[in-house]
DNA sequence: CATAATGCTAAACGATCGTTCAACCTCCGC
DNA sequence: GCGGAGGTTGAACGATCGTTTAGCATTATG
C-alpha cells in the first residue's frame, strides 16, 4: 500500500473531495472560469455544500494553495546520493509526483497570490542551496551576484512548466512526456555547462558599458569590484 | 513629431481608444476580470458603443491580439551595427518600446490564444537566428539539438516577463525598471558565457544516462550520434 | 425517546456580466 | 431643406455567478 499523490476520489472526505475537484478544475482553466456549480458537480455534491465546508469560493482557493504549498515543502526527495544527476533526478522526481497539480502550481506562480509567492520562494531558497554546495564543492561556477544568479536559475527551472503550452507546442509533445523531457535535458544541460558565448567578449564589453553608467558604484570600496573570472572562457579582447 | 508607442488618447479615433483602452486593461487585470462597462468607462464611452464597434467582447480581444502581435512583427530595430552588443541592445530596446504592453503580451503568452502562439513562435524565429548567425561566426557554441537550443534560450529570454511579478519580488524592484535590468544583466551573461558547471561531468553522465535507456536511437545510423564537445571544459571522469 | 448538531439538498436572491434594442443626435449628399 | 446613414447613448434582457436560506435527513448525545 505504497502511497499515491491522487488518492481515489472515493475515500476521501466530502471535504477532501471537494477540494481535489477544485484544484483540479482550477488547474485546468483558472480560478475565474471555474464556478462553484462546477466544482460542486465534480465532487458529486451540491453547490451549497461546498460554501457550507469552505465559507466562499475565496477560501476555498486559499485552502487548495495552502493544502498545495505544504504538500510541496514537506515532499520527501528520493534521497539520492549526493552525486552528479542528484539535482536531475530531484527535478524529474518532483515533476513526476506533482504531475496533476503541476498547472495548477504554475498558475500560482503566475496569478500574484501569497502561495505562488511563497512558492516562488521556496524554488529559490532551495536554488540557492543547491548552488552553494556546487560553488562550495568545486562542481558549479561562482557569479558577481550570488542570489541573482540563484534566482535565475529557479525561473529558468520553472519556466518549461510555466510556459508549458508553448513549450509543448515547440516540442510536438507535451513537456511532461517522457519524450519531451528526454529531448530538452541535453540541450539545457549544454547550455549550463558550455554556455552559450564561446567566449567573453560580450561579457566583458557589457561589463565595461556598465561600469560607464555605473551610478557610483567604484566609490564604494567594501564592495568586491572585480567580478568572477574563473572558467577558461578568454578568447574575447 | 516622433512617433510615441502611446499616442494621447485624444487624437485618436473612437474605436482606437476603445482598443487602447481594452488594451490597458486587459494587461492589467487579463481578460475575464475586465468587464465591457470597465472598457467602456476608460475609454469615455458607453458601453453599447463598444458592441457597436467589436461586435462582442471576444472579437474585441481578438482584435487586440492581432493589432499588437502585428506592431510587434513590424517593428524596427535601432539598426545598431552587428556588434557584440547588438542582441542586448535590441532586446532592452525592445522591452522600453513595449513596456506598456508587457503586461499584455505575457497573458497572450500564457492564455492559450492564437495571438500568444504567433508572438511565441516568432520568438523562437528570431532566436533561432541569432544563434545561427553566431555560430557561424564563431561566436556561438553549437549545440546537439539547434531547435531546441533556440526554444530554450527563447523561453529563457520571456520568462522574466512572463514572471515579471515574482522576479520583481525577488529583485526588490520591477523588472522593468534600470536598476533592475542592470543588476539582472552581468549574471545571466555570466551564466551565458561560463555556464553554471564548471565541468562536464554532469553533462557526461547525464549523456550516458539517456543512451543507456535510448529508444533506438543507435539502431539509426543517419543521425549524428556523438554530440558537440566543444567549449574548453572537460575536467569530468 | 427527545433533542441538538451535523451533513447535505434544492431553491431562490442579488449582483454582475455580455449583449440587445430602441431612440437620439449629427453630419453629409441630394 | 430633407432624408438617410452612421456614431452614440442608456435602458433593459437573459444568463451566469457567488452566496444565502429554509428545510430535510442522519447521527450523536442527554
Amino acid at each position: 500500500m505504497n502511497m499515491r499523490s491522487v488518492p481515489s476520489p472515493d475515500d476521501l472526505t466530502t471535504r477532501a473531495r471537494i477540494r481535489e475537484a477544485s484544484i483540479a478544475l482550477f488547474g485546468e482553466g483558472g480560478f475565474a472560469h471555474t464556478s462553484v456549480r462546477a466544482i460542486a458537480e465534480r465532487a458529486g455534491v451540491s453547490p451549497g455544500l461546498v460554501m457550507h465546508h469552505f465559507g466562499s469560493k475565496a477560501a476555498l482557493r486559499i485552502e487548495c494553495d495552502e493544502y498545495l504549498v505544504e504538500t510541496f515543502v514537506s515532499r520527501k526527495s528520493d534521497v539520492a546520493g549526493p552525486g552528479a544527476a542528484q539535482t536531475i533526478r530531484e527535478w524529474l522526481g518532483d515533476i513526476d509526483q506533482f504531475r496533476p497539480f503541476v498547472d495548477y502550481l504554475s498558475r500560482m506562480l503566475l496569478d500574484g497570490t501569497e502561495g505562488g509567492d511563497r512558492l516562488f520562494d521556496l524554488f529559490v531558497a532551495e536554488t540557492r542551496v543547491m548552488i552553494d554546495r556546487g560553488i562550495a564543492d568545486g562542481s558549479m561556477n561562482d557569479s558577481s551576484d550570488r542570489d541573482m544568479l540563484s534566482t535565475i536559475v529557479a525561473l529558468y527551472g520553472v519556466a518549461p512548466l510555466v510556459m508549458r503550452r508553448q513549450l509543448g507546442r515547440s516540442l510536438g509533445s507535451d513537456v511532461l512526456d517522457a519524450s519531451a523531457l528526454r529531448r530538452m535535458t541535453l540541450p539545457i544541460l549544454e547550455l549550463y555547462t558550455n554556455g552559450l558565448y564561446a567566449d567573453d567578449a560580450m561579457l566583458v564589453a557589457t561589463r565595461e558599458a556598465l561600469a560607464a553608467t555605473d551610478p557610483g558604484a567604484r566609490s564604494r570600496p567594501g564592495e568586491y569590484d572585480d567580478t568572477v573570472t574563473d572558467s577558461t572562457k578568454g578568447a574575447g579582447r
